[in-house]
DNA sequence: ACAAAAGTGTTGTCCGTACACCCATGT
DNA sequence: ACATGGGTGTACGGACAACACTTTTGT
């Protein structure tokens, strides 16, 4: 008895947009779940790794170049697509929305960044894949840097605030966070105000990566509750 | 063009026995690697979950049934495997190992117990599957009781002093651990005493799983430095 | 002048950590 | 009586949480 069983991958890419945290998805073009929002992805070719796979599906589907890229979990149950037994390893994916331009093709009818609190019905079981990789965004917001990874190079402190609280929805205390993050001089602050219409003209900031690397290696933890 | 790529699943298992942390392998009867000792595991059938196939594998090589099983990560470089490519999805097990008996049977020629500080080589890149399920023992055992899932149903507190100690590789103070585990109100303390031979007779221990899920429920947070 | 967002310090509480002696048993 | 492991309390310091007013701009 041989076995037939498909291999996939499908990736949660997630980026902060408007304020918000968005995750982008496809419109599918053939059936099943014909016209219906997904995940993008695909079967994995013969002889390519499993990242490379997902790499090459976010490009063909999306034109999008990721980031930030994490194996999330596999989905394997034996009716979780119609047609065959097809596993699908997933994928973590982190982007800087307004680094890319997003542009549908090969099996994608569509492609749009859909805020985390306004998404679609999802083909397969998506839906929980999607929940799955909320749950892990959440975790790791708080041991690990990964919010930079979600905003342009340079920010505004009160859009990691946003994002933060986004994530983890809850309220965050503004002058206890901009403590903690200060504390551990990750952050470069720029000579650069931006003016978002009314209020105070605020300062940029820019992630220090190679500070990030060097304190990491010295034992200090990022962690924020 | 039509995918060949099997799936399989492999199981890194612990339990603590003999005051230390072991692991679960099995020497394969059949090549490649014959003779070699291996993780647990082997191919997918046509019509069962992932989880089923994993505990189907454990009883027909191992005869152990699992007491904890997650999944742990998906491995799929193409060329993992010397005959086809087979993409593992592999899981971790915890299992109290005085309530089971160890038996080889399918395709183990042997199975046994190996301290985590005296493992063998291992077939196929069983190696980093290994170092993974340990990184995430290591990291499971400070913010969830699975501690209980490797002792016996009653055990002296040293001894649950004695695995973290051993996951974790360091010294733990004897008082401050505890002081925090007490503080938890998850322990059942017996009316039964034990001698080890020489020393003062000590406590025995239950885990209250009940109380545990309760608390859970209530928003209370496992945590151990 | 007012509305809107940015920026900034102090204080109390709680938790983690460090640390040393007595107890109950076997030999 | 001595060796062995079991069991227990206190005090200090650092981190977290709560909390409100001033500053700079646009309209």
């Amino acid at each position: 008895m041989i076995q037939n069983i498909r291999v996939a991958v499908d990736a949660v890419v997630f980026g902060y947009k408007d304020h918000q945290l968005n995750v982008l998805l496809i419109k599918r073009k053939v059936a099943p779940f014909q016209g219906s929002w997904a995940l993008p992805g695909g079967l994995v070719l013969e002889n390519e790794s499993l990242e490379t796979a997902v790499e090459r599906e976010l490009q063909e589907e999306t034109n999008v170049t990721i980031d930030y890229l994490e194996q999330l979990y596999s989905f394997g149950k034996p009716d979780r697509d119609p047609r065959n037994r097809v596993i699908s390893v997933t994928y973590f994916a982190l982007v800087k929305p307004s680094h890319h331009e997003i542009k549908a093709d090969t099996d994608a009818q569509e492609v749009a960044w859909f805020p985390i609190h306004e998404l679609p019905k999802l083909a397969f079981d998506h839906d929980i894949i999607l929940e799955k990789a909320k749950t892990r965004l959440r975790n790791k917001l708080t041991y690990e840097p990964i919010g930079f990874d979600l905003l342009s190079t340079k920010f505004l402190f009160s859009d990691l605030e946003k994002l933060y609280m986004s994530i983890l929805e809850k309220k965050i205390d503004r002058r206890n966070f901009r403590k903690k993050i200060m504390s551990f001089e990750i952050l470069e602050e720029l000579d650069e105000k931006v003016s978002e219409g009314r209020g105070r003209p605020a300062n940029l900031f820019k992630f220090n990566k190679k500070q990030y690397f060097k304190l990491q290696k010295e034992g200090f933890l990022f962690d924020i509750k």
